[in-house]
DNA sequence: ACCATTATTTAACTTTTGGTCAATAGGTCC
DNA sequence: GGACCTATTGACCAAAAGTTAAATAATGGT
């Protein structure tokens, strides 16, 4: 199955033009050849998926896929290492400050976290990883999504409500959980348009657009959430 | 990598309790047949990605999995085939015609329209192998972004503008389409929370949460669609 | 009942691919 | 420069998985 960004130019080949002399060989330190191959396997898994083949990924860093070996037990374990790499690198607890910090009105709250959320968390690797691992496992997306569901909604949530006038202490609906799903579900979608399906987007370009996609739907959610829940 | 959803009763087991009487070989007539296959092999492959493997989805069928070559040159003209099928079988040319129908309000068609194409679309089978086509070679993916946006979304957007009362005529904002791409994408999100990351979505069972999880945001989203494109 | 047809299986081949292990060689310390 | 450490490789294995070809056995027609 080509993967139609396979325009990846074979890294390794620092083939000298002249061919002959020796590959000049380097030897790395462990925790930095470390570090090089989960680098590289995060880019490669998030490409190719959980099925990409080894032999392809070291041939990108320029080495023999046995080295792998020397630094993961297995491929499963690199892939659990890349998957908890992945993670736990994308997820900010800024946010959670952010969203609790006094001087910020709701709608500025939300536009700042989803505008943040979307650089963040909408790359290549980590849309890609997260459905890949939902896809197969669920081993990234069910935490991903515990997260989500314990720190940011009830948070959000909240702020729903103060924009609305209305008591904050009583349990979130599930239409209201809903209905900010809604909003959530439509920025998360910006990503699946651009890297799973390959759309280009106006935005990848131009960040003032990007802001005023999620200007606009921000204020339209929190503004019918004000009539909705009234 | 074992799928999350792995309690797949073993679908060949007509194994006879006793284990002594002959198997009851059945040979099928060429059609009945090549259409069960492609039946099994959509949700199999929907299930397990388009790396499941032959052998296993034979298994399900009760025979060989040398027989997929009696009906299929090669795996990938069989997966080729699902994709077609996937594909021709959910799209709804009356989808088109609702849009189109003169006696609805912009506000009904959108109801009606979001209500059936979560039904149709939001499937098991159809929202996984999307986007298995998506992570890969786009194959269907594509044809369907395509068909949405030169069937659907053109006509959504004059909805929309007739709902506003504006002037139908001119051609579609980024900024209009972005803002419907956001109604569009948490719709669809549904469908991802559902199948790809195995949440319990409450309007599984009860079709009236789902339809009132729509009609709240269709509403929201031409409410709002009224102020920000006055 | 026999024959031709073809659906289905059996056996086998090939390539791919994760994984092992002993041998090699780059780097460092003395 | 020699010795030691270990990063890196090359040869190899075994299981997995797509594919082929010949053998087998239902089925339908006469």
């Amino acid at each position: 199955m080509p993967l139609i960004e396979d325009r990846i130019s074979s890294v390794n080949s620092a083939e000298n033009s002249a061919g002959l002399m020796a590959p000049a060989k380097r030897r790395m330190n462990t925790v930095e050849r470390k570090r090089q191959i989960l680098d590289r396997a995060i880019q490669f898994f998030a490409r190719h998926g959980i099925d990409g083949q080894l032999r392809n990924l070291t041939k990108e860093l320029g080495v023999t896929h046995t080295l792998l070996y020397h630094y993961f037990p297995t491929k499963d374990a690199l892939i659990q290492e890349v998957y908890k790499e992945v993670f736990e690198s994308r997820w900010k607890p800024e946010w959670e400050e952010l969203l609790d910090d006094e001087k910020l009105t709701p709608e500025e709250k939300f536009n700042a976290f989803y505008l943040d959320y979307t650089n963040t968390v909408l790359t290549y690797d980590f849309v890609r990883i997260l459905i890949f691992s939902g896809l197969s496992d669920h081993s990234i997306s069910d935490r991903f999504f515990e997260l989500l569901r314990s720190r940011l909604l009830p948070r959000l949530i909240r702020e729903t409500r103060k924009y609305c006038d209305r008591s904050t202490t009583s349990k979130p609906t599930q239409r209201e959980l809903e209905f900010l799903m809604g909003l959530h579900g439509g920025i998360f979608y910006i990503g699946m348009r651009r890297w799973i399906y390959g759309q280009a987007i106006y935005a990848v370009e131009s960040p003032n657009t990007e802001q005023e996609i999620i200007r606009d739907r921000v204020q339209s959610y929190l503004h019918s959430a004000k009539s909705l829940f009234a």
